[in-house]
DNA sequence: GTCTATAAGCAGATAGAC
DNA sequence: GTCTATCTGCTTATAGAC
């Protein structure tokens, strides 16, 4: 335990108990008492670092939208496949990235928080969580998406524009349905879908599903899904 | 304007403004006078028609789940398919079915609200929520997901139970991800895909993506979506 | 920077007149 | 059944001591 580590500060402490509150019950369900009891500061702390809850919620949403582009590189991917199959084996690690981000065993889950609070609008406070929205919409979704689009038009060249961009939303669905759904899934399947062995096979499927709809045949499929899992090791 | 539709009863305003509220901006940013203000009725209504703020939600849903069933027979979808062909036929039906009842153009977002309060658990009066999810997963959607995972097994006989499973997970999330993202997919693309022609276009895709997934071949799908076609007129 | 005390307002719920 | 007035408690935010 370094020094730094036991005085953390409490601007620290605060960002770390708004992650887990707010992803957990919502902006509106949290107040600033529990916020500041959780991290064990005084409630005068959000005021004095952050201005107002509002603006603690926005830097949280930051705090996390920055890890995840660091921790996964998801933000960062940089497609460099020319080929179909370098598509297709560049789809599987950026599938398996996304799962392995957004689907973490039990912590805050900034997926679902995202969905609950920035693309519901809280009512309160309107003009700073929609200057959220765009700036996280432009500053990190537009970028990825981009790549990502034309991964799959290597993936399907003969697709046009329009069918491209509906490929691409049914790999964002097959894998947000785990991160938003995953507690819902759970009680239906009564089967742990955020670990191993589920997470894998699960990314496995995804992506195989994802080719067969791009028209690969089985053998193409196994053929990249088996240099995948060379590479990975 | 019937008698009764002038005198349309406090009880039926408060569920109409219920909905419309909660599902814009989740149950605990709305308070209790503004859903009376909007319904045009008295703040004390709320207690006399259900006793509490949080048994109007759990009112409110029901409602909802129930027209739903009603509207697009989503609920009691019973698959009749006794062939390859017969299930991808009417698989395009249900998707179609549950697009349309999901993606209404501007209207209350029953998927939505579902996701931000029923998945996400707004800490106070738990017990009534968690009554109300268990209700909802076993009353509502273990049917329709028993009915639909033998109609993936028809559209994949060599699959096993478990990918089966897999592949019902594609076909949900690929759907979901148009009624519980659409904000944000309509703020990358600048498209309404809430509406003609595009949900069409939607549905479609959705179904061939699936379909090419399940080892179809272009020929089978385009001769199932156009018997569909004609089976709808 | 951190604390206590408190302000100012809104929440859900209730009592009781009509 | 519908209304007004009101209770109790909790909210965010601030002022000012240390």
């Amino acid at each position: 335990m370094t020094p730094k580590d036991k005085k953390r500060g409490t601007r620290d402490a605060l960002l770390l108990a708004a992650e887990e509150l707010f992803s957990q019950r919502g902006y509106a369900a949290v107040s600033t008492r529990e916020l500041a009891l959780k991290a064990g500061v005084n409630l005068g702390a959000i005021q004095y670092h952050f201005g107002s809850k509002a603006e603690l919620f926005v830097e949280t949403i930051r705090k996390i939208m920055s890890r995840e582009e660091d921790a996964c590189e998801i933000g960062t991917f940089v497609f460099r496949a020319e080929t179909r199959k370098e598509a297709a084996i560049e789809l599987y690690f950026f599938i398996r990235a996304f799962l392995q981000e957004t689907c973490h065993p039990k912590g805050p889950d900034a997926c679902r928080m995202m969905h609950r609070e920035v693309l519901g609008a809280t009512s309160e406070n309107e003009e700073i969580f929609e200057t959220l929205v765009s700036s996280v919409v432009e500053e990190f979704f537009r970028p990825v998406d981009s790549s990502l689009l034309e991964l799959v038009k290597l993936l399907k060249p003969e697709a046009s524009q329009d069918e491209a961009i509906l490929i691409l939303h049914s790999i964002y669905g097959q894998c947000m349905y785990y991160a938003t759904d995953r507690p819902f899934i759970e009680g239906l399947r009564g089967a742990d879908y955020s670990s191993e062995p589920l997470l894998s096979q699960v990314g496995t499927h995804i992506t195989s599903f994802t080719l067969r709809g791009c028209e690969f045949s089985n053998e193409e499929i196994a053929s990249a899904l088996e240099e995948s899992r060379n590479q990975l090791t």
